[in-house]
DNA sequence: ACTATTTCCTGGATGC
DNA sequence: TGCATCCAGGAAATAG
């Protein structure tokens, strides 16, 4: 499922293959879920733009723009990609893959595909250049503002590190990876856990998204960049999808409990 | 202002 | 083999 490293993997991979390319023009499938933005507004914003460039905001993709009407005013196309988004960057002959729910043509005669078998996935599009997400983001947020966060909050440490208002792009695979590396236990009330391991957490949030950037992110259920490639940071997860098999530190079976509804991994020694 | 729960959606895995 | 059921989870909506 794309969380920080996967979607920082596509939009860079976006970047370097779209950057100063132009939109020709826009498909868009029947299915409305994916478009939080109508279809007109879509096409209104997207055709004939230039592309300045594309980024990653929390777990969004954000593609600006330059509008080509003649205001050349900035514009977004913002991309979410749920939990089975991709966003490709092919040669018009490749076939069509199925649940393709968005085609964008390139002057450069290629074609950005949005494929979405699950339509968890949002496509909007932005007359502004003013896309923001609501929480802070986990590479960039000092550790002081990372430990007021969760002052007061007596949900628990896992719920909190997915909740996108206070950190933007923490995931279920790095929340439970980044538990694991501060030792902390994912059900522990965020209000409960001392300064010090705060910080801990702080230090090891960094460094798992850090590691998964550089390989790439994981590639579990359907994620791949945007050239198709695939990641390997799930080679190197601890916790995550490792239910009975021994913790690599101690050798307990690691345990999957459910928080929230969402699976929760974590080895019962290490962890407290 | 918070927190917890439900809902959306399909493919793959599992069970009888 | 075939059909039904369950499960994965990001985030919006809803309820408390």
């Amino acid at each position: 499922m794309p969380e920080l490293p996967e979607v920082e993997t596509i939009a860079r991979g976006l970047a370097r293959r779209i950057t100063g390319d132009r939109v020709e023009s826009v498909w868009l499938g029947a299915k409305k879920e994916p478009l939080k933005s109508s279809p007109a507004e879509i096409v209104a914003v997207l055709e004939h733009s230039a592309i300045l460039g594309a980024r990653r905001v929390g777990k969004h993709i954000v593609v600006d723009l330059q509008r080509g009407d003649a205001g050349r005013t900035p514009a977004q196309w913002i991309v979410h990609l749920g939990m089975t988004g991709r966003v490709l960057v092919c040669e018009v002959q490749e076939p069509l893959a199925k649940h393709t729910h968005a085609v964008v043509k390139l002057a450069s005669g290629r074609e950005i595909r949005f494929v979405d078998p699950r339509r968890f996935g949002r496509l909007s599009v932005s007359s502004s250049a003013a896309f923001a997400a609501p929480g802070v983001e986990p590479l960039q947020v000092p550790v002081e503002e990372f430990v007021a966060l969760f002052h007061g909050r007596k949900t628990p440490i896992k719920s909190a590190l997915l909740n996108q208002s206070l950190l933007s792009g923490v995931g279920n695979i790095y929340a439970d990876e980044s538990l694991f590396r501060a030792g902390i236990r994912p059900r522990r009330r965020a209000a409960s856990i001392s300064r010090m391991h705060l910080k801990r957490l702080h230090a090891a949030l960094r460094k798992v998204l850090g590691e998964a950037i550089k390989l790439g992110g994981s590639s579990v259920s359907d994620y791949v960049g945007a050239g198709g490639e695939e990641g390997f940071f799930q080679l190197r997860h601890r916790v995550y999808g490792r239910e009975g098999e021994p913790c690599l530190v101690c050798k307990t079976p690691v345990k999957r409990i459910v928080i929230a509804g969402r699976s929760s991994h974590y080895c019962p020694r290490c962890q407290n």
